[in-house]
DNA sequence: TTATTTGTATTATTATATATAATACAAAAA
DNA sequence: TTTTTGTATTATATATAATAATACAAATAA
């Protein structure tokens, strides 16, 4: 898996490593029961520390997106039940998305437009 | 202004100040032209030091929400031409928050249902 | 003039977060 | 037996976050 990562960005390294894993179940990169990477692949091919990738699938384990065992590796798991925990964590975080497109002179329509284009198909 | 901060959180405290700032000025309790509080009075209204409001001010002033100057605090500008800027953040953001719900189980409907709730009226 | 208020600057300290490094462990498969 | 897996441990270095106590320049208000 092609990781690519910003080390001159606030943004942590284990965040963006999860981010990406994210987005990439959501792109059907990987499906319910694949294997991620193993945390050693990773964090070669990426060149940074085991423990770095490690933090990442803890933080994944931790919100439900994988399940782990010593023998199998990390397993992409989507357990039911997250959508309403789901719909309030992003709703928060799309308020002060749309405070910061309202200031800028976004109209509700273009804002909606981005939003639907962000979300595909 | 009430400040509603949250200790136990990752956010760190000058984000949280910046954010609700942010909604403020996008709800119209600040208007081009007002000034804000002062950043003793927020400080000691927050029971926090001096320097971690400025740092909040000066992250508002870098991203072009306000201007300061000696005389007369900070003020809101709502200088424009940060459109297309802001729009190609915020679409980057939507795309994490889209492949969030997705994997929820979130449809598109329901997505943008939210994010127009988010922009409001 | 004098005192006050403004954002800003300085210096120091403490605590936490981030990332790396080098190992080691238990469990299971090959 | 050897290898591979996630995990745990210990140490180190650096950066970030927050506080503390002052002080400064510029302008207003008394």
């Amino acid at each position: 898996m092609i990781m690519k990562l910003d080390f001159a960005s606030s943004v942590p390294i284990y965040q963006q490593i999860r981010d990406q894993i994210v987005q990439a179940v959501a792109d059907g990169v990987f499906q319910d029961g694949d294997r991620l990477p193993t945390i050693r692949a990773l964090a070669g091919e990426a060149g940074i520390n085991t423990m770095t990738v490690n933090k990442a699938y803890q933080l994944l384990k931790q919100e439900g997106y994988i399940i782990t065992d010593r023998r199998n590796g990390a397993i992409v798991r989507h357990s039911g039940g997250r959508k309403k925990a789901v719909a309030q964590k992003v709703e928060k975080e799309l308020e002060l998305l749309a405070a910061e497109t309202k200031i800028a002179g976004i109209s509700r329509e273009e804002f909606l437009e981005l939003c639907g284009r962000a979300y595909g198909g």
